[in-house]
RNA sequence: GGGCGGUUAGCUCAGUGGUAGAGCACCUGUCUUACACACAGGCUGUCGGGGGUUCAAGUCCCUCACCGCCCACCA
């Protein structure tokens, strides 16, 4: 009865199990235990609305891979889920399902809607988290926060929504609020009338880093403004004729020779007839344009900034409304959009000839990144965080190295915007948010006014009062009128405080204390500014400490073009949809491959329609090659599992012995008597010890195992290990080394590719391949137990990156413990015991030669036939090796006639097949092969004659020189003699 | 305007001073009792251009070009 696992490997059987199995086990939910070490992270809260796209999936196999591998080690871990409220985007996609069914928000008015959007989150919401589950990530689901949370009532409302918990109320919006008020209290905020970004469209504020610039090809118009005087005036140029409406100046250059006479004096604004006064401004470049800026104080940042300097240019005059369109104080143009203002006002300006030019122009336009509407900077007043204390503890605590990044350079990216950082506008004119937790008192705060709908006008000088919850009475008047202002908070307001809200703040809870500061914050760069600067600014301000020690910014995926993925354009993969293909292992690792420090990866993919780009919505994805590949891995993983299960013999299997009892009586079984029983070999007892039950995660934050106690009842008998086996096991640990020397340098595609070249070059290709006889042969317990050892470390080294796969395999070896899981087994090591020099060194020339035999059987046309092949010199040989691999007969004889000739591994090596060795084809190969010796002798003689190299090169470099000239002049000794021998 | 990243085989990319690598694609064989999602073999490169440092440069420095990203109030 040998073991048996399916012929092929099923992702969509084994995942939904293994998981499942899991989830059921509790392997991760985290709790406070002060006996253990903790590590901790929260994941970026995507949007609640969100769905998975492969910018998620990278980063959430990079969670989920470091996760992993952390609570393989040891740790306490706990990774916190969520998701984000996402004030806009929410309310935008509200919306619009509103309008499908023909409501609209502004009628039904705020509790309605926010009813509408409750229900609909409800509905729609926290399928990315499910999707999440289905790429296999173990965070602590008990745990998932939402940034709003404050619509929730007590116990579960929906099935299965995050797991059925998520609309258990946590306190975050208490949290916010809170936050709010002490930065309130600390006089951080306050209100002020600046020119903001308002979004037409959404009719809302947005902040600076919400304004995407696009470089649009457009026009600078040039504008004849005349004199009052009758004079010529000035001519100004500018990109957005509309805004003149509104003009209420115009500013030169200080220093402008051209214009000295013009400052004091006035112009007249054609349309609007209005005399304007010409000053001059340090702002203004002489260079630019016609040197001539006309200014619109309510329109443009700059200009509201030289107003603030010329009084004279006061007040604003706003000709731009909230809807976009021109208003009432733009007399005729009033009620145009402003694309209409622009055309007719350009048309006009021509007809009275005052349009002197229209030159081509660049210019970078601002819209907003979530409806991509055009940007209108309006003269608003709002709510402001002051920021400059808050960023400079973030910049000590960055400077400090309490926060590293990876990769460095993103460290003074951050550290740049947090020196240039400015005031922060916190209120948006949404529904869907944190509402501001200002209230006023309408009894005796003269600065607020009820508007004709009931509507609440906030003015710039208003009392408010900072409280979490509604104040009953006013303090300052006793009044019971009080109010709250309509805006709610910016939705970073609330993620910036994700770390520790999430884990109770305000409240000194234990998680806080005990997960807090967490371990790392993996994350784009998109959002660096965003999200993550912000989040270490409040932790400071709020726990003196660091949110996360560690920031690991990841990769952007791109499409093979190096463009953005985008649904819409039809170069948008649904990662399910390779989930769905490949297995989630294969989505995982494909991904994790593709890990580099580099600033984007260009994910390759075909469509069924044949091209990069979808077709349409019903087009399906047909090929995704970096994936693929790994699916391969997958396949060739499961078979070389499937090949050792069923080579372990009758004895093992899922009888009793050994499981659990840790020293069983189950016959010449891979377990043995326990680690390492059969061998009086120490080393691969380093596995099987590993393997122990009884050892697992014994040792806190290691999983360095300790060399095994020499056995007293065999304590050199049995069979002792071959260089094979040897050979093996010191690859292993080599693997091993380097995945982890890896991961802790965050190089997760170096790590994948390690393991990728072990399991298939070596494990498979050649120890598989040499272990076959052995496993026929008479006494197979030696290379059994060697083979499942390394099969079942791999399985632990690998299942990090595979971890549906390895679970499945490793609970159908033998004398597993069927109450444990792969998930909680100790993670493999340096190992450096293992390591062997001299068996590596044997096996490298034993591959050499069998890959020069290989090819001259190819070559010969005989790759599949058994030959007689002559090796010829001192060197030592694994005969038996080569015989098996290579498919021959080896003489250490000289051959007898003709023979096929090259050298490997310092020897020469001779295939002879009567008749078939073509002599001129032949002598043709060796001078071929010559060539290249030569090529290769050149190199290193010109570093060997030159005295520069030989006094300066370190001792072991020159060494390595001569031995390499040394192998050329035999090789080429060898050779040429054969070629004597030919023509001769 | 500033900053950052990239430019290596037909394609996508590894490779942080010591005789250039992987996968795919391509060519030749093979259904060899784990695997054709495989096995064996083969082909493929002025490592973007120029200069410099060094005994030695794909790798370090300078410079130029192109591609991409971020930041920035040139109307």
């Amino acid at each position: 009865m040998s073991t048996e696992i399916s012929k092929t490997y099923e992702p969509k059987e084994v995942e939904p199990k293994q998981y499942e199995f899991w989830r059921n086990r509790d392997y991760f939910t985290a709790k406070v235990d002060p006996a253990k070490q903790p590590f901790s992270l929260t994941i970026p809260p995507p949007n609640v609305t969100g769905e998975l796209h492969m910018g998620h999936a990278l980063q959430h196999t990079i969670h989920d891979l470091i996760v992993r591998r952390k609570r393989m080690q040891g740790f306490n871990v706990m990774c916190l889920p969520g998701t984000d409220h996402a004030g806009i985007a929410t309310q935008m996609k509200v919306d619009q399902a509103l309008r499908a069914q023909g409501l609209d928000r502004r009628d039904m008015g705020r509790e309605k809607f926010l009813g509408h959007a409750r229900e609909w989150t409800l509905k729609y919401g926290g399928t990315i988290l499910r999707q999440l589950q289905a790429l296999g990530c173990s965070y602590d689901w008990s745990r998932t926060r939402f940034t709003l949370d404050e619509f929730v009532e007590e116990g579960p409302q929906t099935a299965d929504w995050a797991l059925g918990k998520l609309y258990t109320r946590s306190g975050y919006a208490r949290a916010v609020l809170t936050a709010f008020v002490k930065f309130y209290e600390k006089g951080w905020i306050y209100r002020g009338e600046r020119i903001v970004n308002w979004c037409p469209q959404c009719q809302t504020v947005v902040s600076d880093l919400e304004v995407e610039h696009r470089e649009l090809q457009s026009n600078l118009w040039h504008f004849r403004y005349p004199g009052a005087d009758g004079g010529e005036g000035v001519v100004v140029a500018t990109t957005r004729p509309e805004t003149m409406l509104g003009d209420t100046g115009v500013a030169v250059a200080p220093s402008d020779t051209r214009y000295t006479d013009l400052v004091g004096k006035k112009v007249v604004l054609p349309l609007m007839e209005r005399e304007i006064p010409v000053v001059a401004d340090h702002h203004v470049d002489a260079s630019f344009g016609t040197g001539a800026v006309k200014v619109t104080p309510a329109h443009d940042p700059n200009d509201w900034d030289i107003a603030q300097r010329h009084p004279e240019l006061m007040p604003p005059i706003q000709v731009i409304g909230d809807t976009g369109a021109i208003t009432e104080a733009a007399g005729a143009y009033a009620g145009l959009s402003r694309q209409e203002a622009r055309k007719k006002v350009v048309a006009d300006l021509d007809a009275r000839g005052l349009l002197v030019k229209i030159e081509p122009h660049t210019h970078a336009v601002g819209h907003h990144d979530k409806c991509g509407t055009v940007i209108e900077p309006l003269l608003k007043l709002q709510w402001f965080a002051a920021c400059r204390d808050l960023a400079d503890q973030a910049l000590a605590a960055i400077r400090a190295g309490r926060v590293d990044y990876t990769p460095e350079r993103f460290r003074q990216m951050e550290i740049d915007w947090l020196e240039g950082i400015r005031d922060w506008c916190v209120s948006r004119q949404l529904w869907w948010g944190h509402r501001i937790p200002l209230w006023y008192c309408l009894q005796c705060d003269s600065g607020v006014s009820r508007l004709s709908k009931g509507a609440l006008q906030v003015g710039s000088d208003v009392k408010p009062i900072p409280s979490v919850e509604k104040p009953d009475t006013c303090p300052h008047c006793g009044g019971s009128e009080m109010e709250q202002d309509p805006d709610v908070l910016d939705t970073w307001f609330s993620s910036a405080l994700w770390p520790h809200a999430t884990l109770g703040w305000p409240e000194a809870t234990d998680d806080l204390g005990y997960f807090y500061p967490t371990d790392l914050m993996i994350t784009g760069r998109d959002i660096l500014y965003l999200w993550v600067a912000r989040m270490i600014m409040t932790g400071e301000e709020f726990l003196d400490k660091e949110p996360y020690r560690q920031v690991l910014v990841h990769a952007t995926v791109m499409t093979e073009e190096g463009q953005r993925m985008s649904k819409s354009l039809g170069t948008g993969v649904d990662p399910l949809e390779l989930i769905r293909l490949y297995g989630a292992d294969a989505t995982r690792f494909g991904l994790a491959s593709l890990v580099t420090d580099s600033q984007d990866i260009r994910f390759k993919m075909r469509w069924k329609s044949g091209g990069i780009k979808a077709t349409g919505p019903d087009d399906e994805l047909a090929r995704a090659e970096q994936i693929e590949q790994m699916r391969n891995f997958c396949t060739k993983l499961w078979n070389v599992s499937r090949f050792v299960l069923m080579n372990l013999g009758d004895s093992q299997g899922s009888g009793a012995g050994g499981q659990g009892s840790g020293a069983g009586d189950q016959g010449p079984g891979v377990r043995g008597q326990g680690p390492g029983a059969i061998l009086g070999d120490q080393r691969l007892g380093l596995l099987l010890r590993e393997w122990n039950p009884g050892t697992q995660n014994s040792e806190l934050g290691t999983s360095e195992p300790q060399p095994p106690a020499p056995n007293p009842q065999h304590p050199t008998s049995g069979p002792q290990l071959e260089l094979a086996d040897r050979w093996i096991l010191s690859r292993f640990a080599a693997a091993s080394a380097a995945v982890n020397d890896a991961l802790d340098r965050y190089s997760l595609g170096e790590a994948s590719w390690v393991l990728y070249h072990f399991l298939w070059d070596e494990f498979a290709d050649w120890y598989v391949e040499l272990a076959k006889p052995r496993l026929r042969s008479e006494d197979p317990t030696l290379v059994r137990e060697v083979i499942v050892a390394v099969l079942e470390a791999f399985l632990r080294l690998a299942h990090p990156f595979l971890p549906f796969i390895t679970e499945e395999i490793w609970q159908a070896l033998p004398g597993t413990d069927p109450k444990s899981a792969l998930i909680v087994q100790p993670y493999p090591g340096a190992l450096a015991e293992l390591r062997d020099e001299e068996a590596e060194a044997r096996m490298d020339a034993m591959i050499e030669v069998t890959r020069a035999i290989r090819n001259l059987k190819a070559e010969l046309g005989v790759p599949l036939q058994t030959v007689d092949v002559s090796v010829m010199g001192d060197g030592h040989l694994e005969t038996a090796y080569v015989e098996q691999m290579a498919k021959a007969r080896i003489s250490r004889e000289r051959p007898e006639g003709q023979a096929a000739h090259t050298v490997a591994a310092g020897m020469e090596v001779a295939v002879a097949v009567a008749g078939l060795v073509d002599v001129s084809a032949e002598q043709a190969r060796i001078r071929k092969e010559l060539d290249g010796v030569a090529k290769d002798l050149k190199g290193v003689e010109s570093k060997l004659s030159n005295e520069q190299f030989l006094s300066r090169a370190p001792a072991d470099i020159i060494e390595k020189q001569r031995r390499i000239q040394q192998e050329l002049l035999e090789k080429r000794a060898k050779l040429e003699e054969r070629l004597q021998l030919f023509a001769g």
